[in-house]
DNA sequence: GCTTCGAAGTTTAGAGTTGAAGTCTTCAGG
DNA sequence: CCTGAAGACTTCAACTCTAAACTTCGAAGC
């Protein structure tokens, strides 16, 4: 199963200087730029790390499932859609951030895996509507699962207390950045 | 300037159902897994959420600048790498998250816009090293300047001493999955 | 009813990445 | 020396995504 931009395999990790450490790469850019806020720089660099450590993890569960984070994705947004559990290929390419071909390509691969299915609707030909099977909803949530024992390891060392701040320090970040950039943004990596 | 995972144009993106926002997901969650502790999920999917938003605004930066975040990436590797400002084509590979394969491609694209050169190592003539030029390096500087003025945007709303705990939490949460996952995991969208 | 426009999906060409195989260089033995 | 193994990079085929052209169906407008 090639597994979207998630294998770890095949990468170059021998021995040498590996990726720098946050602090290592803070000082780094203090030396080659004055005039940066470490503290901003921090706060970016860690979340931008944090997400890919994330997006590892959740890669090698999905993986484990013998699907791609990207399958997994497309099981969510059905779940997440509610009760009849079946959306449109444009609908699903707009909640993902992807194109309608890509997306194409994408159910192509999840009918013929048995994850989801496609008809076309009958009350109106041009519309097809994607569908998850039974299978599809098991492994949905065999992610789930998976997913929320890691998010729980994650922030083990965290008070309630802590999270809760850090969760409301980050929607207000999110909003933030959502009302300057009201379109729903290109793709690139989420998994939430 | 195709814009590797960044451009924004050319997705459905017309009426109808659109991404939910992060309370509805949530709710949405609820309702399709009990057990699931909310506080974690708003801190995951905020998370997940602000960092596309990130890539999103660094893109546009970049594509302003005539390049792609892939490619600023290179170069900010080798400015933070220090004094020679150079690095070979495996340790930027290995620095970026990416495998060789895809390292020897980008370079070769990069070597034929000017920003960085490419020559062998004389002592070692196994050995490629990749340097930057002052195209490269002026390219680096002015998008380091824009992501600053975002970054300093996105925080905004945050005191200093917010800023000081968002810091410090997030860099706990690195640490504590860093340990979890010595590897220097897989590619996926940083840009930090 | 026929035509035109728009919306929904699919198809096609090209960019970028991965994993595996291949090339070339260096180094350690025999 | 010559040989074999390991390392560094490149080449190749397969895959996924984007952007743009294309196909089909449905809804108006005349």
């Amino acid at each position: 199963m090639s597994n979207g931009p998630c294998d770890t395999s095949g990468m170059a990790d021998t021995p040498g200087p590996a990726e720098p450490s946050l602090e290592e790469q803070i000082a780094a850019y203090q030396r080659e730029f004055q005039g940066l806020d470490p503290q901003v720089e921090r706060v970016v660099s860690a979340l931008s790390r944090l997400n890919r450590r994330m997006n590892v993890a959740y890669g090698r569960q999905t993986t484990e499932l013998g699907i791609s984070n990207a399958e997994w994705e497309v099981l969510k947004a059905l779940v997440l859609a509610g009760d009849p559990y079946r959306l449109g290929p444009g609908d699903l390419a707009k909640r993902l951030g992807l194109t309608p071909a890509a997306m194409t390509h994408r159910i192509d691969r999840m009918v013929t895996e048995g994850l989801v299915t496609r008809e076309r609707d009958e009350t109106n030909r041009v519309r097809v509507i994607v569908g998850i099977t039974e299978e599809g909803r098991d492994k949905w949530l065999d992610g789930l699962r998976m997913a929320t024992v890691f998010e729980e390891e994650l922030l083990q060392d965290l008070s309630g207390e802590e999270r809760g701040q850090l969760g409301e320090m980050l929607t207000r970040l999110l909003r933030r950045v959502e009302e300057a950039q009201p379109d729903a943004g290109g793709r690139l990596s989420d998994l939430d």
